[in-house]
DNA sequence: CTCCAGGGAGCCT
DNA sequence: AGGCTCCATGGA
């Protein structure tokens, strides 16, 4: 096991490892905590095991290779924070996210795997999404040896694409188990490329993507803004349709399209990462303002 | 008991 | 293109 650090004078503003991690954007985490060794996190990429945990305004970090470089661009420790944050919109309910939320980053996570995770989002739960993703894993991922026992990758989609829609409903995905197959077949066949769509403009993505099943608008926004690293895209799921009703009310549209047009006109020049500060406050936040 | 959760497919006009 | 209806499951 190789150790390390990641200073926080490497990351340009702060980072909040938790939040990010734990805010609807990735399911794709562990989160294990003891009072000996305090909260860290692990996935696992490959047959990579990573383990992080917060310290000094930086990362600890534990693995089987060293994670660096992967670490900083899934967690967008790159990006200057607070110039992203400066452009986002003058509005009251957007300055209140940034004060809720200090070090919140936009992930950039394994495409497949995040692809499957939102295809399993739909009418779900933050909790019982992780919790589905988890039982993929674990019923079906590779297991990579580990410290104290194995650990699960998720399957890939050679291995999803052989189960029969009476497993993958034993798990619990209910009517989203016949998506989760036959868009694991439409990727082991290579009838969608995700190279392909990721090399194309924003709308020319989200419309291919949604070739797969069990992936509308929505869902490809958020694999595009949170798996393939586009900035453009505004998922508008409840939250959002309730913010855009409440605060922005000229960008309702009647359609998901133009919707999406016209709230991305209103987020400033990172409207995904200010969708993101959004979401995460509106779902938080009971007096839901 | 009802209502809701990071929606989308299938079918209709 | 746009509007319906149905879809599993678990928690509040």
């Amino acid at each position: 096991m190789e150790t390390g650090h990641i200073p926080a004078e490497s990351i340009p503003g702060s980072f909040d490892l938790q939040t990010t991690l734990e805010s609807g954007q990735t399911f794709l985490w562990e989160r294990t905590e003891t009072p000996e060794t305090g909260q860290w996190f692990r996935t696992v990429e490959k047959t990579d095991v990573i383990e992080v945990k917060a310290r000094d305004g930086g990362l600890d970090w534990r693995s089987n290779t060293d994670p660096t470089d992967s670490l900083r661009h899934r967690l967008d420790l790159d990006t200057d924070l607070p110039d992203i944050r400066s452009g986002f919109p003058n509005d009251p309910v957007v300055q209140a996210a940034i004060d809720r939320f200090d070090g919140l980053r936009v992930v950039t996570e394994p495409v497949v795997p995040t692809l499957f995770s939102f295809i399993l989002s739909a009418q779900m739960r933050i909790d019982r999404i992780h919790d589905l993703v988890t039982a993929l894993r674990e019923t079906y991922g590779d297991r990579i040896q580990w410290q104290d026992g194995d650990v699960s990758a998720f399957p890939d989609p050679e291995r999803l694409a052989t189960l029969s829609e009476a497993e993958l409903r034993d798990l619990g995905l209910g009517y989203r188990a016949p998506y989760v197959k036959r868009t694991a077949v439409l990727l082991r066949d290579d009838v969608v490329s995700l190279e392909t769509v990721g090399s194309h403009p924003y709308e020319t993505a989200r419309e291919e993507l949604t070739e797969f099943v069990g992936v509308g608008p929505k869902v490809a926004d958020c694999v595009l803004l949170f798996g393939m690293n586009f900035e453009e895209p505004v998922p508008l799921d409840t939250w959002i349709q309730s913010a855009i009703e409440t605060h922005f009310p000229e960008a309702e549209q009647g359609s998901y399209e133009a919707t999406s047009r016209a709230i991305r006109e209103r987020l400033g020049p990172r409207p995904g990462y200010t969708q993101t500060y959004l979401f995460t406050h509106l779902r938080t936040d009971e007096s839901n303002t």
